[in-house]
DNA sequence: ACCTTATTGTTGACAGGTCAACTAATTTCC
DNA sequence: GGAAATTAGTTGACCTGTCAACAATAAGGT
């Protein structure tokens, strides 16, 4: 038998997803930010777009936005900011003359190289207690939850 | 064999953890922001702190902050908004002349039962095609992340 | 008792994110 | 070919989140 009105319904608010991935993703991205501050001068939404240019190599502001889900306006500025600091190169591109490609500089690579390091250790940190077939039924969850999500 | 240096580490970046939590939450955010206007005149924060209330019965904004993972300066101001539109009650505490206890009010709790229900089938939505045992493990593995962050 | 330290809640200042309007280029479809 | 719709990127206005300082109270240690 449950218990009349008294504490109804906790379980039901931290059985929400949304609820639980927004808390935990408070706690990282302070975090995050934290580890970042201390080792470059880069905002977390600079780091994810310098490693999401590095991961494709070559790229378009209109493909970050969409692959990091960030506002298309931030990363219009933050390709300004991260050209201005030379960690970037913008280029015409070949065929769409709206479309400028990006690639990271030296520079930036260096800067990438390092840091990612760091990110790395970070990670590990993170996961260690984690069984890797639990991590890869996380990582489904997520994806089948950004489906979903549109 | 690798491919040289053309494409790297797109694996690496989709692998760290904070950048997919990260991704999906600003999608599901603007989603569950979009689903809230359209019932109530709610901020998400506003409607999560109105759930942590709900949750608790009774409880301190001190307390929200920690259950939730809000800075307390927005805590602080949601109270008043939330104070201010009849929809929670203050009363000062019994022990710590500091902190006051924070309840829902008729109105309040109105609003949540009839909030709660849309997001409940919003959750389902998100949630259907999610075996419950591999919701459970990714219950378990942010709350593992949650403790790992601090 | 006292001094020190920690905690609660409020506030101001500011960085960051979000939204919408806009131009320019491109595609679609008749 | 040409009007209408779509997309890339920029910008301005605004809202939200974050951080640090602060006063008031409480707790701990000597």
């Amino acid at each position: 038998m449950k218990k009349p009105t008294a504490s109804p319904s906790f379980q039901d608010l931290s059985s929400f997803v949304t609820f639980r991935i927004a808390r935990v993703q408070n706690t990282l991205n302070a975090q995050a930010s934290a580890t970042l501050a201390a080792h470059c001068d880069l905002t977390l939404t600079e780091w994810r777009m310098l490693a999401s240019i590095e991961a494709r190599g070559q790229t378009t502001a209109a493909e970050i936005a969409r692959h990091t889900q960030i506002d298309k306006g931030q990363v219009s500025r933050a390709v300004k900011s991260l050209k201005g600091r030379a960690l970037l190169k913008a280029g015409a591109a070949a065929t769409d003359q709206r479309q400028q490609t990006l690639t990271l500089s030296a520079q930036g690579r260096a800067v990438f190289e390092r840091v990612v390091v760091v990110m790395r250790k970070r990670q590990e940190m993170l996961t260690q207690d984690i069984a890797p077939e639990d991590l890869r039924t996380f990582f489904s969850v997520l994806d089948k939850l950004q489906a979903r999500a549109l």
